[in-house]
DNA sequence: CGGCATCCCTGGGGATACTG
DNA sequence: CAGTATCCCCAGGGATGCCG
């Protein structure tokens, strides 16, 4: 296990969203679903599998009917949560200058296409 | 710009690596080719622009013969860096723990193919 | 409700060859 | 040395439909 593979669980395009909403509290599949917007139903499953695998998150199933799935972060889980704050208040700090910076880098490099 | 995009420029397989290793201080392409292994040179050339366009990186050019390029972290590359070994920490201490736990899962869920 | 299964398509990314 | 250009493959991921 390398950094690179940590990022390649994180790096998934919804993982960190999906631990960052349980960050807050365990949900259930649904309220998961509904939390983490724009996430289908394929992806929201497949994350949810690879980060119990990992034993960041546990899954708790009560066998009612309807049945009732819950997910909830591992103390594993939690301890991710840390770093992974951390990089999101970063994007959130420096946002704007990673914005200016693009919008430099395009106007001078004329040949780059980014939104065609 | 939202977490989400700050991990997609940062999720690319080779991002975290290039910065972690300009961190140590600056390094001309193919001492960075070397110094990040397995990286292809199209990759690296890719991640390199990403990380240059969004002001992460500073390229210095000096045209001599043989010519000589040479990429250095920025202040806001740098100041991405820290979050960024918060994470390369995070997986230092708990690889360990995850891979104990993808071994369980793996053998409680025989379904379950990871590496065929 | 909470999923697998299936189809399909985009683009991330490797290998290779050529240029200034 | 430091790229750019091309070809090509396959995993990531969306849409849809069926099941316990």
């Amino acid at each position: 296990m390398h950094v690179s593979d940590v990022l390649a669980r994180v790096g998934g395009k919804w993982s960190i969203l999906v631990i960052g909403t349980l960050g807050q509290g365990p949900l259930r599949f649904s309220e998961l679903k509904r939390a983490v917007q724009g996430v289908s139903q394929r992806m929201l499953t497949l994350t949810l599998r690879g980060l119990e695998r990992d034993g960041l998150i546990a899954r708790t199933v009560t066998p009612s009917i309807p049945p009732r799935v819950d997910y909830a972060l591992t103390d594993l889980g939690r301890s991710l949560l840390e770093p992974v704050a951390a990089l999101g208040q970063w994007a959130i700090v420096h946002r704007a200058a990673v914005e200016r910076a693009r919008r430099l880098f395009d106007a001078q490099v004329p040949g780059a296409v980014q939104t065609p």
